[in-house]
RNA sequence: CCGGGAGGAGCGGGAGA
């Protein structure tokens, strides 16, 4: 069980929860899981972003403890299910710094700041370095970057994430002067920061110095690589990206879906679907990719066909669809969309009442808007 | 010391900018 248990995170930490369940299955058949194979069970169908099949585990597991309760409320917080990892909390038996941690980054995620910073702010002992980055990281996203220098820097005890939770605020800002006066002064560099700096960089549109950082740091990674794809991407003249991309080392789905997109995005749909066609394996964000790529060129029939292969579909793409087919003025294909559509958002709901006003039909538009959730 | 929390990469989803 031991062994197994390894083997089984080992399979969640690279993605195949499948595989994860696999092994689980083997344990169960030969012996007893044990509370740690129900929690890396757990961990392993969260980390694939499955939270329903978590919750599963959650509930079949014969017994539970601090960090089974933990386990599922990141689950929530990863998925932005606020409510649902309050209630948890508030159901457990024992909490500690894990958990509240945990809870700031629900928070964050649901773009809360109020409720992240009330909860940070009432911790005592349970305030940790974690909770303090986390904390950091959430103003940073936010964009409150004012409160997140304050938090920097009246922090004890630092340590390289911090820091570049710190770095990386700045960068995605493009406060690129703040950001090198801060890599400065940091302890050490690693690739996170340099990555993080290389994209900062790009999004201000000062491909040079990305450059020039991508080419002097001492080693790179598959994410580091990825990001100097997309930085190259920024350049309307893709050969720089597609020369890039053609020396990695190793390709991911990712890597892969940023050149699909760039050249998606560059009206290169055709270029975009051979490199598409080539990738050794699909998701549900490198098929929204080209699927945007052929609803931007007008091609509804290979949208569709994209779209109708589609298993994995999500609010994007359904909403990319409908869209594609609105802006071709096929209305009722769009409509047809909108209502076989397994969720609603504002987003979706938007995209519907704007296709009747562009087409002139107001009071159809009313209808629709009059029939959209409160919520939204 | 087999399990849970914080930092870097991919989707022009609607409207807006």
């Amino acid at each position: 069980v031991f062994l197994a248990n390894l083997l089984m995170q080992a399979y969640g930490k690279c993605g195949s929860a499948h595989e994860s369940r696999r092994v689980f299955h083997t344990i169960d058949s030969l012996a007893r899981p044990n509370l740690f194979s129900w929690t890396i069970l757990l961990t392993a169908n969260a980390q694939n972003g499955d939270l329903a099949a978590a919750k599963e585990v959650f509930d079949k597991m014969p017994h539970r403890d601090v960090v089974t309760w933990t386990a599922l409320i990141g689950a929530c917080a990863r998925a932005c299910h606020v409510v649902e990892a309050e209630s948890l909390l508030s159901r457990i038996p024992a909490t500690d710094a894990i958990a509240w941690s945990s809870m700031i980054v629900a928070y964050s995620l649901a773009g809360d700041i109020p409720l992240a910073r009330n909860l940070f702010e009432s911790l005592g002992q349970e305030r940790d370095v974690v909770a303090e980055t986390a904390m950091l990281h959430a103003y940073a996203l936010a964009g409150y970057l004012r409160e997140a220098r304050e938090l920097f820097d009246a922090m004890a005890a630092k340590n390289e994430i911090s820091w570049s939770a710190m770095l990386g605020g700045l960068a995605d800002r493009s406060l690129m002067d703040e950001a090198a006066a801060l890599l400065d002064r940091m302890p050490q560099h690693d690739l996170v920061c340099w990555t993080a700096m290389l994209l900062g960089y790009a999004r201000k549109g000062d491909l040079d110095r990305a450059k020039a950082l991508f080419d002097h740091i001492p080693e790179r990674d598959l994410v580091c690589w990825t990001a100097m794809v997309e930085a190259a991407a920024g350049r309307v003249e893709l050969e720089i990206a597609a020369a890039v991309f053609d020396r990695m080392p190793a390709r991911n789905v990712v890597s892969w879906t940023a050149m699909v997109a760039a050249l998606g995005q560059e009206l290169r749909v055709d270029e975009a679907r051979l490199l598409f066609d080539a990738m050794p394996e699909h998701d549900t964000i490198s098929r929204n990719a080209m699927l945007f790529g052929l609803g931007k060129m007008g091609r509804v029939e290979e949208s569709k066909a994209m779209f109708d292969v589609m298993s994995d579909r999500s609010m994007v793409s359904w909403t990319a669809m409908l869209a594609i087919f609105g802006r071709m003025g096929q209305l009722d294909r769009a409509e047809g969309v909108f209502d076989r559509m397994p969720k609603r958002d504002v987003v979706s709901w938007t995209a519907l009442v704007t296709l009747y006003i562009q087409d002139g039909q107001m009071e159809a538009a009313k209808a629709a808007y009059d029939r959209m959730p409160q919520a939204d």
